[in-house]
DNA sequence: AGGTTGTTTGTCAATTCTGATAATCAACAG
DNA sequence: CTGTTGATTATCAGAATTGACAAACAACCT
C-alpha cells in the first residue's frame, strides 16, 4: 500500500538517546530538544513517533522494564551448570561486564522519578521485585537445603550491592569498590550451604 | 550599622527546600521557581543570597558534605561501647531512624548530577569515601584481629547496602527489605571476627 | 502516472526558566 | 528624625521548553 514505516526503529533510537540522556541529566533534565539533539533527529519527530512527554517516559519505563527482564534471563540462562552462583556473582560484579551499568542508571533514574510520577511507581516496584526473585530463584535451585528467609536475604542483599555499585559509576572507575562489593557478595552466598559450599575461590 | 541580617537563616531555609525539591524532581528538575515555591520565597531572593544556580549547586553540595560528616561523627559518638557493631547495623537500617533517607536520596542525586557537572565528583567521591572509611575504622577498632582486605570489604557492602536500601524509598515502604538488608549487615559483620576468613585477596 | 501512506522539516504560540536590575520596605545607629 | 544597610518585591529581556499544526517530501502500490 504505502511507503514502509521505520516507526520501530525510529522508536528505539529515541529511547535510546533518551536513556542516555537521564544518565547524565536524570528523566525531568532530560529535555526534548536535548534527545532529539542525542538522537540526531528533528524534535518534532519525538512527537510524530512517541508522543509528548508523558507519552515518552511511559514508553521507556515500559521497553527498560521489558529489556531488562529478556536480558536477565538470558544472562541467568547462559551461566553454566556447575559453579553457577559463583558465575552468577563473577559476572554480576564485573566492571568489564558493566555494559548494563547504564541500564541500572536509568533504573535508579525512574526510580527517582517515581516520587514525583506515581504512575512509575508501581512498574519499578515490579522491576525491583522481579530481579529480586530471579536472584533468589537461582539461589533456591542451588541451595535447596537453605531457609527461605535465608535465600530472600541473600537475593536482596546482593540486589542492592549490585545497584549501589553502578550508581556510583559517575564518580569514576571505582575498581576497588567493585572487587570488594564482589567478595561480599561471593561471601554472602558461600554462606548459603554453611560448612559446605559447592564451589569457591576464584 | 544596620538592619540585622538573615542570610544564614534564608540560605539554610532555601538549601531546605533545594533538597526536598532534588528528592522529587533531581538536580536538574529542580527549577529555581520550585525551589522558591518550596520555601515559600520570591525566586528573586534565591539569587540574593546564594546567587544564580551553579552557586546554589556548589553551597548545596559543600553543606551537605559538611553536616553529612557531622551527623556521621555524631552517630558513631553515640553507639555504645558494648555491642556497638550490632547497634550501628541495627540503627543504619531501622526505617525509623531513617530520617536521614533524604540526605541519602541527596546524595545519589548530587553523584548523578555530577556526570554532567565534573566539578560535583570530587566532592562526592570524597564523600562516599568518607562515610566508607569511618564504617571500616568502626569495624577496625572492634575487629583488630581481622586482616584489613576483609574490613575494607565488609566497609563498603555495608555502605552500598545503605545506599541502595534509601534510594528505594521513592518505591514505597518496603519493610521487608530494609529487615533484609539489615540481616544480611549483619551476617558480614558477624563474619568479620567468626571463624578465620580464607580471605581470597584480589 | 496518480494516489496513498508514512516521514521529515518548519513554524507557531504559550509557557517556563534564568539572569539581572531597579524600586520599595524594614530595622537599626547616630 | 535621618541616613545607612539589608531584605523584599517588582519587573524586564533573552533563552529554552513544550505542545501543536501544516506543508513538503519519500516510498510504495495499482
Amino acid at each position: 500500500m504505502a511507503r514502509p514505516s521505520v516507526r520501530k526503529e525510529r522508536a528505539e533510537e529515541i529511547l535510546d538517546a533518551f536513556e542516555r540522556c537521564i544518565v547524565s541529566y536524570g528523566v525531568e533534565g532530560a529535555s526534548l530538544q536535548r534527545i532529539a539533539d542525542e538522537a540526531g533527529l528533528a524534535r518534532g519527530l519525538l512527537r510524530h513517533h512517541l508522543g509528548n512527554r508523558d507519552d515518552l517516559i511511559a514508553a521507556l519505563a515500559a521497553r527498560f522494564v521489558r529489556n531488562s527482564e529478556a536480558e536477565l534471563t538470558a544472562f541467568l540462562a547462559g551461566l553454566p551448570a556447575r559453579g553457577r552462583l559463583a558465575a552468577l556473582v563473577e559476572q554480576l560484579f564485573d566492571p568489564a561486564y558493566a555494559s548494563q551499568a547504564r541500564e541500572i542508571q536509568v533504573a535508579e533514574a525512574l526510580i527517582t522519578a517515581a516520587q514525583s510520577r506515581p504512575e512509575l511507581r508501581a512498574v519499578m516496584l515490579a522491576w525491583y521485585r522481579g530481579f529480586e526473585a530471579a536472584l533468589a530463584g537461582e539461589l533456591r535451585a542451588a541451595c535447596p537445603a537453605a531457609p527461605e528467609e535465608k535465600l530472600l536475604e541473600v537475593a536482596t542483599a546482593l540486589t542492592g550491592l549490585y545497584l549501589s555499585v553502578d550508581s556510583l559509576t559517575p564518580l569514576g572507575p571505582l575498581d576497588d569498590v567493585w572487587a570488594r562489593s564482589r567478595a561480599a557478595a561471593l561471601g554472602l552466598v558461600a554462606g548459603l550451604d554453611g560448612a559446605a559450599p559447592s564451589s569457591e575461590g576464584q
